[in-house]
DNA sequence: CTTTGCGTGTACTGTTTAGTATACAGTCAT
DNA sequence: ATGACTGTATACTAAACAGTACACGCAAAG
């Protein structure tokens, strides 16, 4: 029942429904395609997170970044998990390694991975 | 149901059964704290792997690596997974980035974030 | 020949997940 | 004061998860 995702979830479609239609919780359920009461109970964290293809068409009707969303409801996109899953001791090793590592620091990381010279 | 988890299981616990004792399915089931009928379910892929902790007990067991256990599971573990929540879009974009980078590659990374001097 | 240890087959169970279905109460416009 | 919207409260549920309990058959050892 992590309530941070839903208040999360209620901000941002509040932001959405302020300024233009189609943004009420019946409109962004039936979007989904799950329940208006669902959606409710999910906004005011009275039921756990929902599930990750939930999450995703959520974060997809309301433009966010799925990463995030699911990120607050404690899980991680099942792209990343294969990943890792392909050369657990190598990304086990490399994830615990910058664990405290500062965010710029780890932003050097990506860059230096994204315009690096193998 | 996967099968290659329950197959390295069974592969590894024979290993340690065949140069001495202690390592029969029973006594690994104790150990591990579960009965012995799952552990042979299990070990034949009769049913899907067990949950996080008991794949970790059962790696202690064994002297095996948990992480990549769990990756045969197909799970990834919750430290990992907690890791990557705190920051979600940079450890998605670092992870997506090395997704199809060879291994020495990722290595040097390790290395590099290990005796990095920031 | 029976006890001990080995792995297995069958049946069953509590808990969690991921929601649905339906009815209800307030507000705003017509 | 009715209809068309808002959001919410309550009750229920199918399927998956994570195992347990117990009986069975087979070998080897005493």
């Amino acid at each position: 029942m992590s309530k941070a995702f839903g208040k999360y979830l209620r901000g941002r479609r509040e932001l959405r429904q302020k300024d233009g239609p189609g943004f009420s919780l019946r409109k962004v359920a039936e979007q989904i395609g799950i329940q208006p009461s669902y959606v409710s109970k999910v906004e005011r964290g009275d039921v756990s997170p929902p599930s990750e293809a939930t999450i995703i068409k959520w974060a997809d009707v309301l433009g966010e970044n799925p990463d995030v969303l699911l990120a607050l409801a404690g899980k991680v996109s099942a792209d990343l998990r294969n990943v890792i899953v392909k050369r657990p001791t190598l990304f086990a090793q490399l994830i615990r390694e910058l664990k405290d590592a500062p965010d710029n620091a780890l932003l050097r990381v990506v860059r230096e991975v994204r315009d690096g010279d193998w």
